[in-house]
DNA sequence: TTTGCGAGTGAGTGATTACTCACATTTCTG
DNA sequence: CAGAAATGTGAGTAATCACTCACTCGCAAA
């Protein structure tokens, strides 16, 4: 209701455009326009709230151009959805396991540090966010992609960190599984929060330092 | 779109019954047909792709039923959703502050107490829960609820629980904001996982003693 | 200049939407 | 038992839905 904020709407469109383009070459640009205002009424009332009329009108296009582009409404949200999954998914893990790879016997720190990344990525993309939380109770093909493209990807390499850590002795043996549940759990809580439920000033360093030594302290062995 | 557990559906439309009829007195037999439909459908598509015909014809009533009963579909959505604020969750906050006030001295057992009851609660009620998942995003009218009638209520009076435990030295001072957000997290997180990304076996007494021990283990001081 | 083509659109399509109304039927009440 | 009130419905309503089609336009290759 309280609309996004329009640097959030950019970085989403961009990434959005630049997947898109990135496919099928320079786009038309009423093609773009649709693209980015179906973005931001997805975003803001859900997807089958929004009627084809009312992104053709936030577009200034006609209702026929959209499909001119798209073969369907349903179309639509798949290709703004898909690189969420495809484009912005893969670096996003790939970071992870960077952080994963690095900061070697300090967990604070490897929490802390996943969690601004992730935070920095959720507010970059919040439109694209918001739009696959509101679609995922209802969408299996979402989750789907969510399950096998991201969870048992990071899980599978998250894996060799955790038991190495744990043979050492600085965290307790644990479920890869259930480590990434609970640290993405709590990771999604915050920012929902923070953006969806009571926005508002959060003092982002000192939530995730809060977060990070709860989560640190409680995989101690 | 697997459709939900018919017990859980029972109990959820029961209690949806149940506190209309605490308002209005004995329901029109068609009446709870249709409130138990839209229960259904709403949890299942969600509210904005559902019909109005559809819900009639799983209540196997003339869609006019519905609208001497209803004012409008949002009303319906309304009058089945607002009992989970004020009859449902009333108790479990009671319940929940019965959880705090008791098992002085031991956190763990506190927050395996509190994961076992809400889990519960949200299987009991799952379709309710689905519905108020899905509409959160787009319906502030339901943030506020959630907001103001559980959250801040729930914080009042775990406030006085978590500074007592402090002063003791049993946890680490928090505010119990935070506290109950990261709980509140972990275990929304379990149940999504479970009962809506990845269905499945899970063996919850496990998964819940892992959950409580990090999470009382992070807490310590 | 002609021809072909992708982009764009105004004016529709039938289907579906939430919702209404006049009227039948059942239930309650005096 | 009479009559009022509550319950239920078939047949609508206008509006809106996703989507189609015949058409124009600007532009580039032949």
């Amino acid at each position: 209701m309280s609309g996004s904020d329009p640097v959030a709407v950019t970085e989403a469109v961009a990434a959005v455009i630049a997947a898109v383009e990135a496919e099928e070459g320079k786009l038309a640009p009423k093609k773009r326009a649709v693209l980015e205002a179906a973005l931001c009424c997805f975003a803001e009332q859900g997807f089958a709230a929004t009627s084809t009329r009312s992104i053709a009108e936030r577009a200034g296009v006609a209702e026929a151009t959209i499909f001119r582009h798209f073969a369907s409404k349903e179309d639509l949200l798949l290709r703004i959805v898909r690189p969420l999954g495809m484009r912005l998914m893969a670096p996003a893990v790939a970071e992870a396991e960077a952080v994963f790879a690095q900061a070697d016997g300090d967990p604070e720190e490897m929490i802390r540090g996943i969690f601004r990344a992730r935070l920095a990525f959720a507010d970059r993309y919040a439109p694209l966010v918001r739009i696959l939380l509101q679609e995922l109770p209802v969408n299996p093909a979402l989750q789907g992609l969510l399950q096998e493209g991201v969870i048992a990807r990071l899980a599978r390499f998250a894996e060799d960190r955790l038991t190495r850590e744990a043979e050492q002795g600085h965290i307790r043996p644990i479920a890869a599984g259930r480590f990434l549940r609970i640290v993405a759990s709590v990771l999604i809580g915050y920012w929902v929060s923070r953006s969806m439920v009571a926005p508002g000033d959060w003092d982002d360093e000192a939530e995730i330092a809060v977060m990070a030594s709860v989560l640190a302290r409680g995989l101690q062995p």
